[in-house]
DNA sequence: TGACCAAATGCACACAGATGCAATAGCAAC
DNA sequence: GTTGCTATTGCATCTGTGTGCATTTGGTCA
């Protein structure tokens, strides 16, 4: 059911795929992998251009937003939004996953596809509509941040 | 399962519900609540902006914003954010409710708490995570636009 | 009616992210 | 190694959104 675009693991193909594809292989470039090759889990794109600032501090964010489009492009990257709409990029998805985030605490956790597999399979059956899995981040309340509210569902 | 904050239907009781909580009526309030009257389904805030300078060019953005955001703590409006990040408001939601939305062509599609039931109930059981459902828009093809991709979750 | 106080406004500014464009520089072919 | 094409960069600039602060003003009470 999900299918793993990017076998895990190879920020050493990255400058090969690049260049088969008539893209480049720059120094802006690899800074940049080098700085999401040191990374695991979830990070906005200003904390990658943080970064990358702190290795070299001529950085220009602008770049760094479009080489992390191109990455996406290839698989090397997915992005949701978090619950204040913010990016937030997983680095080497191995199977595409949703997310689950507190607004209160800020927290985030992984869901896999089928924990939400109902879901999905009915809104494909009623209404032929093809879920993005990874872009998926569902908001509320975490159970130690839970006060019980009118606007939140509880699961009765 | 689902509750209404809002009884449908009533922008008048704005007026009244502010001046009870020791907020104020302004002129600029009243333009805002004139423009979300006149709008039925979703709505950026940009577009608010946008609308409320139709009216009045003198318009500040800031304004519209913390308006927004007054009216829904008090339940007038419900925002979520489209596949982009950009907000999103609901005007008076008369049930509190999910969105779907396609990345493709953009058109969305409400969804009744309902249709989601499984998930819902599932994440509070197994990890206490309460969903707030008017936050959460699904991002993935429609019917329309559905072409096979590795990443799109086929509903078998 | 006038005065007072806190809420709201308008402004300047900050920040994330995107985009158009001229200049630069990969890389492939010779 | 040189050349040439074009992808990429860096810059300036723009949009959407949020915030701090001085000023204004709604609403209440005398």
């Amino acid at each position: 059911m999900t299918i793993s675009r990017r076998p895990a693991g190879s920020w050493s193909e990255v400058r090969d795929e690049l260049r088969s594809r008539g893209l480049r292989w720059t120094p802006q470039r690899r800074l940049i992998l080098d700085v999401l090759a040191a990374t695991h889990g979830h990070v906005t794109s200003s904390e990658i251009v943080e970064r990358c600032r702190e290795r070299d501090p001529e950085t220009t964010p602008s770049t760094v937003y479009r080489t992390l489009d191109v990455l996406e492009e290839l698989g090397y990257l997915n992005h949701s939004h978090g619950t204040d709409g913010r990016e937030e990029f997983h680095v080497l998805p191995e199977t595409e996953h949703a997310h689950l985030q507190c607004e209160q605490c800020g927290r985030s956790w992984e869901i896999e596809p089928k924990e939400a597999g109902e879901l999905l399979r009915g809104l494909h059956q009623s209404r032929g509509f093809t879920v993005h899995v990874g872009h998926l981040t569902i908001a509320g309340r975490c159970a130690e941040c839970a006060t019980p509210s009118a606007i939140y569902i509880e699961g009765t």
